[in-house]
DNA sequence: GCGACAG
DNA sequence: ATCTTGTCGC
């Protein structure tokens, strides 16, 4: 057949968002997607190589980039913080352009972070092909968020979206389709439940609870993830539905239960066990975790900039 | 037909 | 997501 094939080669273009795709032929393209993508853990990271222990202060802008070591200055005096070989967490957030004369565009923002330092900022505008369809964002969302990150010297070790990765209606949300488009591993955080079943109630709990979240009639299960064995699908009576993601309670005040948990799953190449610990470890005192919090903020400032 | 749903 | 001041509570 087909000699020398690289399959990323045909994978990754056919899984770009594009505006001509009827809504089947995306749903059809998310089933492939997930089928490629792995729940399981695939890197080299350990939480603790990857936490933020102080939030950054976003009162008066975003924080300036970390300088490079210059190759006099010499840092004998060995601070933690800085180390280039710590890994690389990339966070990314969308912002929009109103339509001012008829085209939206959306304004995609990524902010690189070693060792609990910013080193790097990128952004991209790019227009928006189709609207917001709840299930298929990243077709709408998937093409600026890629702009950015090509935009970006920083290779990510770690990529944090804005958005569900498997608590999908098909286990394939934006966190899940841009880590199988660069093959990097990746988590979703979302402010909201799009799908699937908390095991316990998630209102009023503490700052550190956590509950799974487990697939349900909405969500086909493709029982793609690359460990052994994912459970079977929800409607199997027996064996307890597959946990695709998990609510974790960021932040929380002493007395009043008034912050919502976040939502936070797979997106390619880690474990839904892994995620939590993740994001725990990039959470700094605040609901958003660093990367994505920071990615907020510079996304106001790039939006800023683009209007 | 109704419900329900990331950003 | 976006349109938006003050304001109640930690």
């Amino acid at each position: 057949m087909s000699p020398a094939v690289d399959p990323d080669a045909v994978a990754r273009p056919k899984f770009l968002p594009d505006p001509a795709l009827s809504r089947a032929e995306m749903e059809s393209l998310q089933r492939e997607l997930a089928a490629t993508a792995t729940f399981a853990d695939d890197h080299d990271l350990d939480p603790r190589a990857v936490a933020i222990d102080e939030p950054a202060d976003l009162t008066d802008g975003v924080p300036d980039p970390r300088q490079e070591t210059l190759p006099g200055t010499s840092d004998a005096g060995g601070s933690a913080a800085g180390n280039s070989d710590a890994p690389v967490v990339v966070g990314i957030d969308q912002a929009f352009l109103t339509p001012d004369d008829g085209e939206d565009r959306a304004v995609s923002a990524a902010v690189a972070i070693r060792g609990g330092d910013v080193i790097e900022y990128a952004s991209a505008v790019t227009p928006l092909s189709i609207p917001y369809v709840p299930g298929l964002l990243a077709f709408r969302e998937g093409e600026p968020m890629l702009a950015a990150l090509e935009a970006l010297d920083a290779e990510p070790d770690l990529l944090v979206c804005d958005g569900s990765g498997r608590i999908h209606f098909r286990e394939a949300g934006v966190a899940t389709h841009v880590g199988v488009l660069l093959d990097v591993p990746s988590v979703g955080v979302a402010k909201s439940l799009l799908c699937g079943t908390p095991d316990e109630s998630t209102d009023g709990r503490p700052e550190g609870w956590r509950t799974p979240i487990r697939a349900d009639e909405s969500v086909e299960t493709a029982s793609a993830g690359g460990g052994a064995g994912d459970a079977a699908d929800a409607a199997d009576g027996d064996t307890p539905a597959a946990v695709i993601g998990h609510a974790y309670q960021s932040r929380q005040y002493p007395n009043s239960r008034r912050v919502n948990p976040l939502y936070v799953s797979p997106g390619h190449r880690v474990s839904a066990a892994t995620t939590v610990e993740f994001v725990a470890a990039l959470c700094a005192g605040y609901k958003l975790p660093e990367p994505t919090r920071i990615a907020d903020a510079y996304a106001d400032v790039a939006k800023r900039d683009a209007e």
